[in-house]
RNA sequence: AUGGGUGUAGCUUAGCGGCCAGAGCGCGUGUUUUGGGAACACGUAGGCGUCCGUUCGAAUCGGACCACUCAUACCA
């Protein structure tokens, strides 16, 4: 049994933080609501932006680097969105310390005040799209596709590890099209690739919607979302791409001449994914015995353990396995360490999530065989020596494939079609889940039910059915279900 | 931000007005061990979240602040 761990149907919360710390992956730092992402909390994030790095440069966009700082004033051109971020924001006010004329220690030097604030970026639409206004005059100039990869502040309130803390890392997208049919192209094109990213190398299932208007980002005409659901019945917004229109083209003054000398406003779509993914990925797969990681993204994939300790011909056998799975480009390490015995080092691995685990010993040696261990399931298998690396190679697939399968049967069985305020609330605390329901389509409604049950529209489900059907809550007529969860 | 809880070595914690702030884990060294979190010995490490106050005397009492945590609210 693991160590620890404060055990899930004990308490989730508990439990999370457990996984974040004992795994290695992040902790709390010295500054309010901001962690520390430790190095094997880093290496995810590392695997998951390389990915989606990749698949952004394959469709066409670029990575730039915009200010941390933002003036003031930008913030306050587009209406929807300075209310959606004012009461999040940290201020730069002056840019000099000196030392305390009253003691020791430094205090900010009055006379340094900044003429205008400057806002430390909770997103970068306004200063990118102020920077957009010189860069596009042309319609050749369009679409311009381009991404950052930064830190963002946002000042919650409440912060958990990963989850919502106040500063933390993502990327952002932030595009420019000549049309508005472009730029919705764009919006869904990234949600797909979120989806796809999630789904294929999370392995966390996810369902693809758009927001209510209550849910928007703020200055959005559109918000495409992924939801994705946690083992605790709760929905996690995954990553969100949203339409943006001309909003912030019109706040900024970003227009093209278009192919007919005409001057125009241009589109705009903005999309992100944060650490929040990490968070995610841990509630979604992870049990009582530590953290679990689908092998696409695992730091490390396979680690060997000499059993009981290492030996000359074990460390022989070691040395070829490890050759032969690094040729298929799979990671690997031997565990050396002497003092710490084998069954230490398993439930350590287990904790760190490691998807399979080779152990060596002279018994099974002598039969040509190693001990094979599967994270996900927990199963061990003696297996020939001959053919292992290939034997490996398909087992961390089953093994990712597993994961999703896993998660997307437990997902769907949480998907739960509600046709009263009464079922409506025994299903969502006896099953928890996404309620799949109808609902008038008024932002009333919809605060309404929140009130009365804690419960939200994660989204409207791109694939969701024409049903005649009555507003669960208002009995008003309704075309089609939308689904309802606790989110995080 | 509101309401509840917590703050003593790296971690978990005992002590709850005076008596050297005590232990387990960890960490280091050594010995014996080693097929699912080894045992023993010796050693290492804290002035009790911060500040102010009460007191002859504060980790213990009071106040303010800070941080963490749970609930509510907001978000990627």
């Amino acid at each position: 049994m693991a160590k620890e761990i404060t055990a899930r149907d004990e308490d989730y919360s508990q439990w999370y933080n457990d996984i974040v710390k004992k795994a290695g992956l992040a902790s709390n730092s010295a500054v309010r609501g901001c962690m520390v992402i430790k190095p094997n909390g880093f290496a995810i994030w590392e695997n998951m932006q390389s990915q989606l790095d990749k698949r952004f440069k394959e469709t066409g966009h670029v990575n730039a680097s915009f200010p941390l700082l933002i003036p003031k004033s930008f913030l306050s051109k587009e209406a929807e969105h300075v209310e959606g971020f004012a009461k999040e924001c940290a201020v730069v006010t002056h840019h000099r310390l000196m030392n305390d004329p009253n003691g020791t220690g430094v205090v900010v030097d009055p006379s340094a005040k900044l003429e205008e604030e400057l806002i430390i970026r909770p997103t970068s639409e306004t200063i990118i799209w102020n920077t957009y206004r010189d860069w596009i005059n042309s319609y050749r100039d369009l679409p311009l596709l381009i991404n950052q990869w930064c830190n963002v502040m946002r000042w919650e309130m409440r912060t958990r590890l990963f989850l919502r803390t106040s500063e933390f890392l993502w990327q952002e997208g932030h595009t420019a099209h000549a049309s508005s049919q472009e730029a919705e192209e764009e919006t869904r094109m990234i949600q797909d690739i979120y989806a796809e990213f999630a789904e294929e190398y999370m392995a966390m299932p996810v369902i693809k919607g758009v927001k209510t208007a209550n849910e928007r980002f703020a200055g959005a005409i559109d918000t495409y979302t992924i939801e994705a659901l946690m083992q605790d019945g709760k929905a996690l917004q995954a990553g969100t791409s949203h339409f943006l229109g001309q909003n912030f083209a019109k706040a900024f003054d970003v227009k093209f001449l278009d192919e007919n000398q005409k001057s125009q406003h241009v589109w705009a779509s903005s999309w992100g994914v944060s650490t929040r993914l990490i968070g995610g990925l841990i509630m979604t797969h992870s049990d009582d015995d530590g953290l679990v990681l689908p092998p696409k993204l695992a730091p490390l994939q396979v680690v060997i353990v000499p059993i009981p300790k290492p030996d000359p011909v074990i460390d022989e056998v070691a040395e070829k396995i490890m050759a032969a799975l690094k040729e298929k480009g799979i990671s690997v390490k031997y565990d050396m360490d002497k003092k710490k015995r084998p069954g230490f080092k398993f439930a350590e691995y287990e904790m760190r999530g490691i998807p399979v685990r080779v152990g060596i010993g002279k018994r099974d040696l002598e039969k040509g065989q190693v001990e094979i261990a599967r994270r996900d399931t927990k199963e061990k298998s003696a297996q020939p020596v001959d053919g292992i690396a290939d034997y490996i190679e398909q087992l961390l697939e089953d093994i990712q494939n597993n994961l999703f399968q896993r998660a997307l049967d437990f997902r769907n069985e949480r998907i739960t079609k509600v046709d009263s305020m009464e079922d409506f609330k025994s299903v969502l605390e006896e099953k928890g889940g996404f309620l799949s329901a109808h609902w008038d389509g008024t932002t009333e409604t919809e605060k309404k039910i929140k009130e009365l049950t804690k419960a939200t529209i994660r989204c409207i489900p791109l694939d969701a059915e024409v049903e005649e059907g009555q507003c669960v809550l208002t009995g008003k007529p309704s075309q089609q279900r939308v689904l309802f969860a606790k989110a995080y």
